[in-house]
DNA sequence: GGAATAGTGTCTCTAAGACAGTATCTA
DNA sequence: TAGATACTGTCTTAGAGACACTATTCC
């Protein structure tokens, strides 16, 4: 390997994190947008991102989640890299890494007025800074993917949850509708959920929902199944 | 966003890539290896890798694709992302990011005997430079998982080959026996081969396997089936 | 009781695995 | 012809989806 870049002719390399922070709006997925504030991009809508702080991240993960708690004020959700977008051309001012990570968030815990934090649907994004858009589509692309064989919808809702909330929340990440049998025994099988005792009146003259909430087990943790939700 | 890191104290990163090289040798994976020339953990085996040569990468997996030229003298192998490591106490010269690749060849290619090239069976690592083994770890896994449902063995493989000889290389790599009709039926679904006129004798006395090349469509693409291999 | 949604029992259908048969080569 | 491995037809079995039935609430 060759010497430090410091001490050789290698430019530094802009390294920054970006976070497509995700959630759930009527729904349908939504990204979380904030407005650039300086050039490039100046005032167009930009996934939240920012350098990496050596002295104060103790890794790229870290840096992401100070990242979050900073743009918009959220502590400790399901965070996860997702890829490192790099190159030449992606940014104006010089060679860069962006080491990109997703988190999933209930809407509730959104401050949004927090900055000039907005929301747009994962299917209709404006124009994006740098290449967020691509960006964004790989994230959801991913969560959709994870979303047939595991637990990941679990971190859109807010507990405690019902088996009829959750399976809104699964058909509106993968986008098509779930055989209700079979989701019952996926969810089962995953074993993440147990039965809180007392029921929920889903507002409506009908029979009320078994309420659950997550086990202690699976906080922040992702559970599989072998086959997943669907096929 | 801040300003350039040029201009602020933050201080530059180390930016790497590093290549986890795989293929199969007597029906097991291993990786390649290259002794490090000098500090820190000099002498000790390590990935493949080097800084990013901003000048003349237009992108990390530019990067990816010299370390292996220059270090492996492989050209266009199967190359894809697989993480990026970062941290300050990885590499102690500094606050170090690494983005990783891995890249599957069949033995075929390996031009051991070039530079300090060496193998090592996933299954038993040496002890390894920095964090190398648990990037080997999650690369294994990653093949592993991709392999239940995607054409991605056959880049371990050189053409022509026989469907007995396919499947040979999928249990090595997932390490369990394959129900032998369920392997073929999926192997026709991903449509990736085709068959070529003519007869392979696989060297005994019994009948010849037929001989299968990879359809154009598919050369370094990889193809997926619903439900995997297995299960 | 009627309407509405929650939850469950069970049949069907699809696809994976088991098994055994046929095919084709060498010695 | 015997032995070995390639290939294939078909039965069994497991799991996903469809459907209908029961349960529980409010009006």
């Amino acid at each position: 390997m060759a010497k430090s870049p410091t001490t050789t002719n290698h430019p530094a390399v802009i390294c920054t994190v970006d976070v497509v922070l995700l959630t759930l709006q009527d729904d349908a997925l939504h990204v979380v947008l904030l407005p650039r504030k300086a050039p490039p991009f100046a005032d167009m809508p930009a996934l939240p991102g920012g350098y990496i702080h050596a002295q104060e991240d103790k890794t790229a993960w870290d840096a992401a989640a100070r990242v979050l708690k900073d743009k918009a004020a959220i502590a400790s959700p399901y965070l996860e890299q997702l890829a490192t977008y790099s190159g030449a051309e992606r940014d104006p001012r010089g060679w860069s890494v962006s080491i990109v990570y997703y988190a999933l968030v209930p809407s509730e815990v959104l401050a949004l007025g927090h900055e000039d934090l907005m929301l747009a649907p994962v299917s209709r994004l404006p124009k994006l800074a740098f290449d967020h858009k691509s960006i964004i589509e790989l994230a959801v692309s991913r969560v959709r993917a994870k979303s047939q064989y595991s637990s990941l919808p679990v971190y859109l809702c807010s507990e405690p949850i019902t088996l009829p909330r959750l399976q809104a929340v699964y058909e509106a990440v993968l986008g098509e509708p779930i055989n209700k049998v079979s989701f019952r025994r996926k969810m089962d099988e995953l074993g993440m959920l147990e039965p809180v005792e007392g029921s929920m009146e889903a507002g409506g003259a009908h029979r009320p929902a078994q309420v659950y909430r997550l086990r202690k087990e699976f906080r922040r943790e992702l559970s599989m199944v072998a086959r997943g939700i669907n096929s």
